[in-house]
RNA sequence: GCCGCUGUGGCGGAAUUGGCAGACGCAAGAGACUUAAAAUCUCUCGAUGGGCAACUGUCGUGCCGGUUCGAUUCCGGCCAGCGGCACCA
């Protein structure tokens, strides 16, 4: 080859010609249909990882492919960068956390992003830990307080004892916390709360509406939501005028009740048990209980364990007596606390009543009418006909159901009732490095949020961290001191930071106007982009950022801020990147560097291979011949059209009359077949197989010697097919 | 246990609407060039049988069955792997 393949000369000479020009700075134009193509942004953490690679470069290849199709593309990209790992940086090195942040993000920026040649608008960075983006989670706060959605409550939180911090129940994955895997424990606090609970049903119904969403993302979203529909019974406690509620959905079983079972943590606990002779080995088993940490305890070979409390409760429908228990197995934060147990008709109960020797009562009997409960080896969970249940006896318990419901919001002894299982977030963090809440405790006034005119409460810089005692923020006197702004008396700051997932939760509608500085961000700026058309990120936030996002997006519509449902119209998951079968990770020591990739073969072989090695969503092998596959794909493209150029330069295209030749005909298939895998699910490794078909076709057409004028049109084609990959 | 996804050569993966299974790439093998190597280029490459050869028979998309002229694709049943949820009342 008279010329090589020189990918630092040409990656230098275009990334330094689109940073002089601004080549991809974009701004509303109603002129042009918009398009607002989004990756997730990254945590700073100092270096990217490949999984960033595949990530952006998924992204960058549909930005181009949306310009060159006369979209007004936007492009942006920025950084996630409140979180511990600053923290933790600065307590191991003695760095301030801000410094570490701010230097992690120049190097990632200039040395690695710019070097990928990826087509962001740089003009509308983004970082969250500067005060003209925090202030505006603060002053989102206070309108979320003013309208109850911010509210505090002394609750048991999870508490991971490595981070030091509270976590929301969407941080705990199976007992353990998300970022560092200890076990989770239990710990009651008074703590700030978003009442994403009162948008549970939009959240709910609007699922159905994401159709560019991908299926099991949504199903992981419903599950976690966790709608159930049923019935709020009222038991009254033998002997006492008191009330045990309990919440259920198979009401059609109301007849079967043997037996109640109740949470250790229930508040009604102490009253059951007062005077009674179990009293003390009641305590003492829920005491045990409650110890446990959530890990074990929702550990499903778990033993189910009981203790009787001596106190009975009256069954309203048939006004029979039937004993209480506590259960290690029930929850306190689902339902009421308390359970109605119906042994031949649930498995649970089932165990529990042959375990303790509780009696078994079918109401539904099967259509060989052959359950007798002596005989039942297990509980029967099937549809059936009613028995022993009185007036309703006769009926299919699916009639059932229903009468029974409106027998008894009939007979006031309860009413009809929807659960979650999603409860309200949870963002207060006793940490450093986040957004301050933006309130005031006041000796005289209570609870002050902050006025608008004093935000932002800005985070004080001449902290030291130690990571020992509490944060550093408790121990600032002048961060906690301060005069109440009603009164004027003495008042304390709240010392407690935001979760980092409130930042994520609406950075994508500060891109729209990232310089605004009277509101979060500009109505109009964001009625123009919004919503989101592509959205590419990892599964590993299907429930946490992916769900916040949705609530607040619905709760700045209520606030009148934007005119919009949802965030993200179409959301792209895309697959971890893996090597020698598992998951990169410094752990694991399989980490391929992309700096390393950058330097040996260039940002173009990088991104080639990311994309031909796998279809987006799933997950991509990483194969170092495979890279080397890519590099060689590059050199050939280079040489064959590096040979012809000059000869081409002053040769008009062909055109129609050109159909029958063969080349003419795979150019133009190329060309079609590489604009329907990128319209269709965005299959880029098919449409690179494509061009590398043509651009074996090319080689092939060539290897006699050109005389015609065919060229310019595959050299045209090359060019703009390339363009896009690279 | 429940819900979802996936299963195709030695490997990553193609086959878009039921119509040539295995595109493209990797690995492997042979050859060309070279003193040699690298690089590059050309050819072969699912399994198995027949033929010196051009060629050709049979089998083959996790397993069993069904619909169809025809099934990787549609239907029913199983198996395996991955992911999510789970004492949720």
């Amino acid at each position: 080859m008279d010329e090589r393949y020189d990918f630092k000369k040409i990656e230098e000479r275009w990334q330094s010609s689109w940073q002089a020009n601004k080549t991809f700075k974009v701004v509303e134009d109603v002129s042009k249909p918009k398009y607002y193509c989004l990756e997730m942004f990254p945590y700073p953490s100092g270096r990217i990882h490949m999984g960033h690679v595949r990530n952006y470069a998924i992204g960058d290849v549909i930005s181009r492919y949306k310009r060159m199709r006369g979209f007004n593309v936007l492009h942006p990209m920025g950084w996630d960068s409140f979180g511990l790992p600053a923290e933790n940086a600065a307590i191991k090195h003695g760095i301030h956390p801000s410094k570490w942040t701010l230097e992690n993000i120049t190097f990632m920026r200039d040395k690695q992003l710019k070097r990928l040649g990826l087509s962001y608008d740089w003009d509308r960075e983004v970082a969250t830990c500067l005060e003209e983006y925090y202030r505006w989670n603060q002053w989102l706060f206070i309108r979320m307080y003013e309208r109850g959605l911010a509210y505090k409550k002394l609750s048991y939180v999870n508490w991971c004892p490595s981070c030091n911090t509270v976590l929301a129940n969407e941080q705990v994955e199976s007992g353990l916390c998300w970022r560092c895997s200890s076990v989770v424990t239990h710990k009651e606090l008074e703590q700030w709360f978003f009442k994403i609970t009162a948008y549970a049903e939009e959240l709910l119904t609007y699922c159905d509406k994401l159709t560019g969403w991908p299926e099991r993302v949504l199903t992981m979203q419903k599950n976690w939501i966790g709608k159930s529909t049923g019935v709020e019974v009222v038991f009254t406690v033998e002997g006492s005028h008191e009330k045990l509620a309990i919440f259920t959905t198979r009401q059609d079983t109301l007849f079967g009740v043997t037996f109640m079972s109740i949470a250790p943590e229930h508040p009604m606990l102490e009253s059951l048990i007062r005077g009674k002779k179990e009293a003390e080995r009641v305590l003492a088993f829920c005491q045990r209980v409650m110890r446990e940490d959530k890990a074990t305890r929702t550990d499903d070979k778990q033993e189910k364990e009981g203790i009787f409390t001596g106190a009975y409760a009256v069954n309203p429908l048939n006004n029979e007596k039937v004993p209480v228990w506590v259960g290690n197995f029930v929850l306190m934060e689902y339902g009421t606390g308390a359970i109605m147990s119906v042994p031949a008709h649930d498995q649970r109960d089932f165990d529990f009543a042959k375990k303790y020797g509780l009696p078994i009562r079918v109401v539904i009997q099967n259509r060989e009418k052959s359950l007798v409960a002596d005989a039942m080896k297990q509980a029967y969970i099937e549809d059936g006909i009613m028995v022993n249940s009185g007036q309703f006896d006769g009926f299919s318990n699916t009639e059932a159901t229903d009468k029974i419901a409106d027998f008894i919001e009939k007979s006031a002894i309860g009413k009809r009732t929807v659960n979650w299982r999603l409860r309200d977030w949870g963002i207060s963090r006793q940490r450093y490095w986040g957004t301050p809440i933006p309130i005031l405790y006041c000796d005289t006034c209570g609870i002050v949020p902050v006025p608008d005119g004093q935000l932002p409460v800005r985070l004080p810089v001449d902290v030291e961290l130690t990571g020992r005692g509490q944060s550093p923020l408790v121990e600032s006197k002048s961060f906690r001191e301060t005069a109440c702004p009603k009164c004027g008396g003495a008042a304390r700051r709240e010392t407690d930071t935001m979760d980092t997932f409130v930042d994520s939760s609406w950075y994508f509608l500060r891109y729209c106007s990232p310089k605004e500085d009277k509101a979060p961000f500009d109505k109009k700026a964001a009625g123009y982009w919004m919503s989101v058309d592509q959205y590419i990120g990892g599964i590993e936030h299907a429930v946490l950022h992916l769900l916040y996002a949705r609530f607040f997006t619905k709760v700045i519509r209520d606030l009148g801020l934007f005119d919009g449902d949802e965030p993200f119209v179409n959301l792209l998951t895309q697959g971890m990147v893996i090597k020698d079968g598992a998951k990169m990770s410094k752990s694991k020591g399989n980490v391929v560097d992309p700096d390393f990739i950058l330097s040996k073969y260039g940002a173009d072989t990088a991104r080639l291979f990311s994309l031909f090695a796998a279809p987006p969503e799933r997950d991509l092998e990483w194969s170092d011949q495979g890279v080397d596959g890519a590099y060689r794909f590059l050199h050939r493209v280079w040489a064959i059209v590096s040979k012809y150029s000059a000869d081409v330069k002053n040769v008009k295209t062909a055109g129609h009359e050109a159909r029958g030749d063969r080349l003419y005909r795979k150019t133009h298939l190329t060309i079609k077949k590489v604009t329907e895998d990128i319209e269709r699910e965005f299959h880029f490794n098919t449409a690179i197989a494509a061009l590398m078909e043509m651009v074996n076709e090319m080689y092939d057409y060539t290897s006699h010697g050109v005389a015609p004028d065919k060229l310019p049109i595959v050299r045209a084609a090359i060019d703009a097919l390339t363009l896009l990959i690279a």
